[in-house]
DNA sequence: TGCTAACGCGCC
DNA sequence: AAAGGGCGCGTTAGCA
């Protein structure tokens, strides 16, 4: 076991949380101060100097680190891509998530090394005092023989922990995690290079937005100008404008819909029987109330200005740059998705809400890729529905992906009352009822996307009005969700089974091994804890399986470069000269991964991916 | 002024 | 009786 542990700094005379930013290298004002090798015998060593000779060192090695996607970032912002790719990169802290990925929350603040020296070092005689050197609040670069110190002591320990942690996995959890830290490099690599924002149209759109929200404020005299004057500077220069506060307010709106429009609520907060003002009770009162119409566009506005629009303008000016760095963390949600924090413990804005981004063209054409890049993505497609047709072994669904029919049209055959085959004849020929906006292909979409989980009738109602723009009675939906659970009875079969091995065991599994203890059976938590039983699997799984296809993707096609992931898709930059057939190779290169090599799992129906490209995110076409 | 809770909403 | 799940981010309200 051979740890690594980088101390990194910001160069003088910069801010102090530089020493977290490891793209600052790039502009000369951080970087790193020491590294750190150690073994669990207590061996160790520091350097300050020749890191590349270092990392030559390791090739071909397997080398643990704590949060590795951290000091492989500075490492890659040093230049040493080709040193780094030679390692076998480990994360303990990620092993430690595969063996207590729980229910419980006792062990917050998560996931530090002091919390894992704790828990896997309890009999050390050294413990104590490895914790209260750590508890020092020492200023990074401030005292080099305490940071040298440190650094020795916090690979060592990464090393024995790292030793413990993997004698509490099975074979498969490990072979899982391997090809999980496998991707650590790219998803470093990914953070290192951020997204390059096109400024010139958020600066358009900027004005569009502004000007629309002004409008709508003064037609529903809520605008926060208080004078005549203010008012018409408002309106001549809305640069001086402010949004309404009284729509940014749920307090202060429900006054207002509720108190002065005398408007009747129809739904309340669990917590403090406030009466709701979210947009699905605005979309109900937009029936009868058109200036409720407005609001909800005002929202949609204000969200859409202050989440990607001003925070990416934030952004530009801390970075000093218009390439953005939301930070990527890996296995991140109990399910083992990533997520992306845009922000600092301090608040200082350091990237934008990729997770978030709005589907919204507008929106996504602000984000674009290197100078001589093209964008690809490689996405799994229907990827909870096949796995759900997987793990639920049901027959109609396992039928309908083994031999390439349209799952969404399959169910919007059945609550036609239709045969597939006529329903997809309809579809060629532009039968209006199968294929209009809110047609039964669509209605069939909507189902297959919101069914695989216990949705009611009347959530899932709302869901579609709101969400869908259907705007469908009870009876219908209900129709639709008997229609549906008849169609593919091996789902509700899934549920049953999911929870009583869950409960037998203690735990929700992933097909590559991953697991989520669950601990919480009480009445109270009954219903959520049996409905991570049943989602955990499917996710879990996607992730999983997003996991392998870009550890594929890395070893196959190394000049592709990661971007990012949204959970069931995988963002590259390619080069403008990759050709299509390339593309299409690499997408069925994923089409044909091997699950029983990786899963042990023979798999009932193929797991297939689409791939699309274009110049940038708001113009992908499939191949 | 600084913090958390509550609310709301975007994505998958 | 009824109940999708998983996240992160931005705002106001309310408290110390």
């Amino acid at each position: 076991m051979l740890a690594l542990d980088i101390e990194t700094e910001p160069v003088k005379g910069f801010p102090q949380e530089y020493a977290l930013q490891p793209w600052r290298v790039q502009e000369g004002s951080a970087r790193i101060g020491s590294i750190a090798i150690g073994k669990e015998t207590g061996e160790s060593l520091v350097t300050t100097k020749s890191y590349r000779t270092l990392l030559m060192g390791l090739e071909g090695k397997n080398v643990i680190t704590w949060n590795g996607v951290f000091d492989v970032a500075w490492l890659i912002a040093y230049g040493y891509w080709d040193e780094v790719k030679k390692i076998k990169w480990f994360d303990a802290m990620v092993l430690w998530k595969w063996v207590d990925n729980s229910q419980r929350k006792e062990r917050m603040p998560a996931w530090s090394l002091s919390d894992g020296a704790k828990k896997w070092c309890k009999d050390e005689p050294w413990l104590e005092a490895f914790l209260e050197m750590k508890a020092k609040e020492e200023v990074a670069g401030g005292n080099d023989a305490y940071w040298e110190t440190r650094a020795k002591l916090d690979a060592i320990v990464t090393a024995k922990i790292c030793e413990k942690v993997i004698q509490n996995l099975t074979a498969q959890q490990l072979k899982s995690a391997m090809i999980e830290a496998e991707t650590i490099p790219e998803v470093a690599r990914s953070w290192i290079m951020g997204e390059r924002m096109d400024y010139s149209l958020v600066d358009s759109v900027l004005p569009v937005i502004t000007e629309e929200m002004r409008d709508i404020e003064f037609r529903l005299g809520v605008s926060n100008a208080t004078t005549a004057h203010e008012a018409a500077l408002f309106q001549r220069d809305v640069t001086t404008w402010t949004p309404s506060k009284v729509l940014r307010s749920p307090k202060q709106l429900s006054d207002l819909l509720y108190d002065k429009w005398k408007l009747k609520a129809k739904s309340f907060s669990e917590k403090t029987g406030q009466p709701s003002t979210d947009k699905t009770a605005l979309t109900y009162l937009a029936d009868q109330f058109d200036k409720v119409i407005e609001i909800l566009r005002w929202r949609e506005l204000n969200t859409q200005l202050t989440k990607y629009l001003q925070s990416p303008l934030k952004a530009k000016e801390y970075l000093g740059s218009e390439v953005v760095h939301p930070t990527p963390r890996i296995f991140s949600t109990y399910t083992g998705r990533f997520t992306y924090t845009s922000k600092t413990a301090r608040k200082f804005q350091t990237g934008v809400a990729l997770h978030q981004w709005p589907r919204n063209k507008e929106f996504r054409r602000l984000i674009v890729p290197p100078e001589g890049y093209k964008h690809v993505e490689f996405d799994a497609a229907g990827q909870e529905s096949r796995i759900m047709a997987h793990q639920s072994g049901d027959a109609a669904m396992v039928n309908v992906f083994q031999n390439n029919m349209k799952f969404h049209a399959m169910t919007g055959a059945k609550i036609a009352g239709m045969s597939y085959d006529a329903f997809m004849k309809g579809r060629e020929t532009g039968n209006s009822a199968i294929n209009s906006e809110h047609g039964l292909y669509y209605q069939g979409k909507f189902i297959n996307l919101s069914s695989n989980f216990r949705v009611g009738t009347r959530k899932m109602r709302i869901q579609a009005r709101v969400q869908y723009g259907m705007n469908v009675d009870f009876l219908t939906v209900k129709n639709w969700q008997d229609t549906f659970f008849r169609a593919y009875p091996g789902i509700k079969t899934y549920w049953k089974a999911a929870i009583l091995k869950a409960k037998t065991k203690g735990y929700a599994e992933t097909l590559g091994g991953r697991r989520f203890y669950l601990t919480d059976w009480s009445k109270d938590s009954q219903w959520a804890t049996e409905s991570s039983a049943i989602m955990f699997p499917i996710q879990g799984t996607g992730a999983d399986m997003k996991n392998l296809g870009l550890r594929e993707l890395a070893r196959h096609y190394p000049d592709f470069l990661f971007a990012y992931d949204l959970h069931d898709g995988l963002h590259f930059w390619v080069k403008e000269d990759v050709s299509d057939d390339t593309l299409i190779e690499a997408r069925d290169m994923l089409d044909q991964m091997d699950y029983e090599k990786e899963w042990g799992v023979q798999m009932r129906v193929p797991l297939t991916w689409d791939v699309s490209v274009g110049p940038r995110w708001s113009e992908l076409e499939e191949l």
